[in-house]
DNA sequence: TGTTAGCACTCGAGGGTGTCGAGTGCTAAC
DNA sequence: GTTAGCACTCGACACCCTCGAGTGCTAACA
């Protein structure tokens, strides 16, 4: 992939990159003409014509038909996304508008998902996506279990971190308000501390030797435990934004969209696969999911405290503007990381 | 609009019938020819025609053009819903499907809710919406208190039926976890049996009187608590559904209504305002929201243990089919009903 | 040798025209 | 009161034409 630089010498890059550059900006092929206009390197178009029919056999360009003018390739963006594009820098207009509405004084974690949610799709204009930061990875710091009714409990996880979730177990009948907090004591004190997954396994015998009759049950709580901490959640803004460009005119391409991102299962996918990579970029068929191939989903990762805790991203159509996606994540990715590293102490 | 029924006469009605069944078939307009031949009622086209003119001239249909056929109005749809629609049963097989869906295993009431939005949704092919039942109408049974990190704890309201619904609330730093367990003790223990909102009135004083200095705090708390749980949850499944019927083939339209769909407001606002009454239906302009003017919202509500506690609908165009519709949420309802009731004991 | 002008060619978009068919309203006859 | 007949309307659709943007090729130029 990397051998697509040396392929390519300074001028084809620069008429590429003006093409995808008017190409992300108005949806339809560009011409020779235009390129030779909107590009300042004083060539006609005749000489532009044999540059971009080069382009074009070497697969970066796309000829809708014989007179219409050239479409960016999945190539081409991939090696835009590689070398060409300036990781544009943000304006201080738009720094200053995340500044402004991601609200530091937020006190829930929760909440500063959303709103961060929020000012991805408003910024950008496409479908955002971010992934609520993951239990799994913590350390335990309490877990506390409410009795609801007779055999159902709910269990309130607290990580170091101030991270929360909560989950609805199921209990034996037989357990009084006074057992189950015990229970839930004598649990806090022994997984205080270590990450759930693992603390089960190696806290589990201990647990038994404590509390002979009642063990089972509680190996069962814990399992049930564990297992929904260890659901993702994502929380999505601006799925409807996809419909303002014109690729996803046809309602049964956008009927598809939408519905996969309704279900999120795609997000999610992408989401906890890339967590733990600094930034990632699908475009179209780089998606294994058909419905979201003629999109993409770039994303980055966001800390607290140093450490990776999850990932945010958008997706849009493959003419997004990358420049400006990337350039807005990078400067979330920052901004969240920060936020949450002061929340969570 | 009672009187719509004596002004019209049989035959009028089942003229208008067949127009508006035709129209929710097919979603173009519908001419004399049609409805002579699918209406059974031996009268020519011709007759149709003179039939149709006065209907037109009464105001329950419209001509697109001249020589199109004819569309109903909202007063057509309203007259309807009101007097015709023939509230159809479901069939054997529509039933079956419910029954198979609504899994009465599930123990969580999010996760009952969350099936019922789904299930709705899969049998209309609109987009569904379920109102989470509303804590503030429930008296509470519990209410934990779980210290998160300093300065915020986490609230678990426990009602008598239980269902639960939790916050993050700020704390005084200065509260150690021993104080919090007393407080949420305390609390409990005053609040048990009662109504949030009411309870936090009467039982303040008597809080005041028996825990001096931290007073102020704990009722600063239950306030905190109180807004949180007088939110409102709406679960929304199948807002791209909507992209399946012409009338939202022009994108900006379709792209309107999704954006109202993800913020929920209107739908929150519909679904509270009728969850006092059995069932209502909102048909184009009825609604105040201007991107919902050309869609319905038929709801209806929930109970457990004889009392509503929520509400739920479906929305869908205009030309919906109302019959279908009411039948499938009414028996819903008595579904839901019955699987909270017996849930929350 | 690289660049450019010129030119013939392609093809979609858009506008105009004509036909077709569904539908109407009116009138007169049953 | 019902119906057949008829002239009329109007959108949908197919067809044709033109226009313009764009191409590839060739030959001339620096």
């Amino acid at each position: 992939m990397s051998d697509n630089k040396s392929l390519l010498d300074i001028r084809k890059m620069r008429i590429l990159q003006a093409i995808v550059d008017d190409y992300i900006m108005t949806a339809s092929p560009v011409g020779s003409r235009t390129v030779s206009k909107r590009s300042d390197m004083g060539l006609s178009p005749a000489t532009i014509r044999n540059e971009m029919s080069d382009l074009t056999e070497l697969g970066f360009l796309e000829q809708p038909h014989t007179s219409a003018g050239r479409v960016p390739s999945e190539k081409a963006y991939r090696l835009y996304v590689n070398h060409i594009m300036d990781s544009a820098k943000l304006t201080d207009d738009e720094a200053e508008y995340i500044k402004r509405h991601l609200d530091t004084r937020v006190h829930e974690v929760g909440e500063v998902i959303r709103q961060t949610a929020k000012v991805l799709s408003d910024m950008t204009n496409y479908t955002s996506m971010v992934l609520v930061p993951q239990l799994s990875s913590m350390k335990v710091k309490r877990i506390s279990l409410i009795p609801v009714s007779d055999g159902t409990a709910m269990a309130v996880v607290v990580t170091n971190t101030g991270v929360t979730k909560n989950a609805m177990i199921r209990i034996p009948e037989s357990l009084s308000p006074e057992d189950i907090e015990k229970i839930s004591k004598l649990i806090t004190q022994k997984l205080d501390g270590h990450r759930l997954a693992e603390a089960i396994e190696s806290v589990l015998p201990t647990i038994r030797a404590e509390i002979g009759e009642q063990a089972d049950a509680v190996c069962g709580m814990l399992e049930d435990i564990e297992r929904s901490m260890s659901e993702t959640d994502v929380e999505v803004v601006g799925a409807s934004n996809i419909l303002d460009y014109p690729e996803y005119s046809d309602a049964a391409k956008a009927r598809n969209f939408l519905a996969e991102i309704e279900t999120g299962d795609y997000l999610q996918k992408v989401l906890t696969d890339s967590s733990d990579v600094e930034m990632t970029v699908r475009i179209g068929t780089e998606n294994e999911n058909p419905d979201m191939q003629d999109c993409s989903v770039v994303t980055v990762t966001y800390k607290a405290g140093g450490k990776n805790i999850g990932s945010m991203g958008v997706i849009g159509p493959t003419r997004m503007d990358y420049g400006k996606v990337v350039a807005v994540l990078k400067y979330m990715s920052r901004s969240l990381s920060d936020i949450l590293s002061k929340l969570l102490k």
